[in-house]
DNA sequence: TTCCTGAAACGAAAAGCTTAGTATTTACTG
DNA sequence: CAGTAAATACTAAGCTTTTCGTTTCAGGAA
């Protein structure tokens, strides 16, 4: 067992990331394309960040024609699991059900979203015991 | 309207966070003597964060004796519901009735946790109907 | 081949975070 | 009021992150 090493994003790979799992994969000016208009990033530091990503793994890349493309290592699910994980741990003592209480008290919270929820955790739970 | 001022903690400064809402309030020496002993944080480092803190105003302080008494000014429920929207934002789609699936997907949750979710969940919706 | 274009690689500046050494201040003690 | 112990203030070094200019490279056009 080695050091656990840093596996969370930084903001604007994070920002990159998003739109990489939307497009499922995509070149420097792809995802650059995305971005919103007032983002303003140069092309150069787009094509850093995505080098980055690929340093630390969180992409590969292959060649085509002469440009990369490049395309997620890490699924979206598995990096929001992981994201919760951390912020349960670091904000609501590992306690899970203090996040969802905390997320319930939300005022701005629609009937809907309510709705949603509760059809999530019955059928998680029926899942569990059926 | 001005611009957004980032609003939330580096990842010192909720270790240290974590300290304060837990004493209540404390001196340099109180927090740093919460730190586990492994973290070997020098003494000045300590007091330079809390500085920091009071300076981004995430805390205030009163002077007592020759120490400075540092109190939160930010309520942690506060920190963690502001911390769920940004989580929720971008890393959910802004849809919260999706990271809540994301985390009841997790494996290790406990028989116990998930009571607990769903309690949670019905005591909300009950309040809002009843 | 030579030139041009679009892309990647490199390097590095700017900004923010973390840590800590040194200097200064403060409050008590005799 | 001088001495001293403890606390704060100041400063800066060393990282990491974010950004982008400059250079290099590859492929197609003349």
């Amino acid at each position: 067992m080695k050091k656990k090493k840093n596996e969370l994003l930084t903001e604007v790979e994070l920002e990159f990331m998003n739109e990489l799992w939307a497009l499922g994969e995509g070149t420097v000016r792809d995802v650059l394309g995305r971005l919103p208009e007032e983002r303003n990033l140069a092309y150069t530091s787009a094509a850093t960040i995505l080098r980055i990503l690929e340093q630390k793994e969180f992409v590969t890349s292959r060649k085509e024609g002469k440009s990369h493309v490049y395309i997620p290592s890490l699924a979206k699910d598995t990096y929001q699991t992981r994201s919760l994980k951390d912020l349960s741990m670091k904000l609501f003592d590992d306690a899970p059900a203090s996040l969802v209480a905390r997320l319930l008290n939300d005022d701005d919270l629609t009937e809907e979203t309510l709705g949603q929820i509760r059809a999530i955790v019955d059928r998680r739970l029926k899942d569990d015991t059926g």
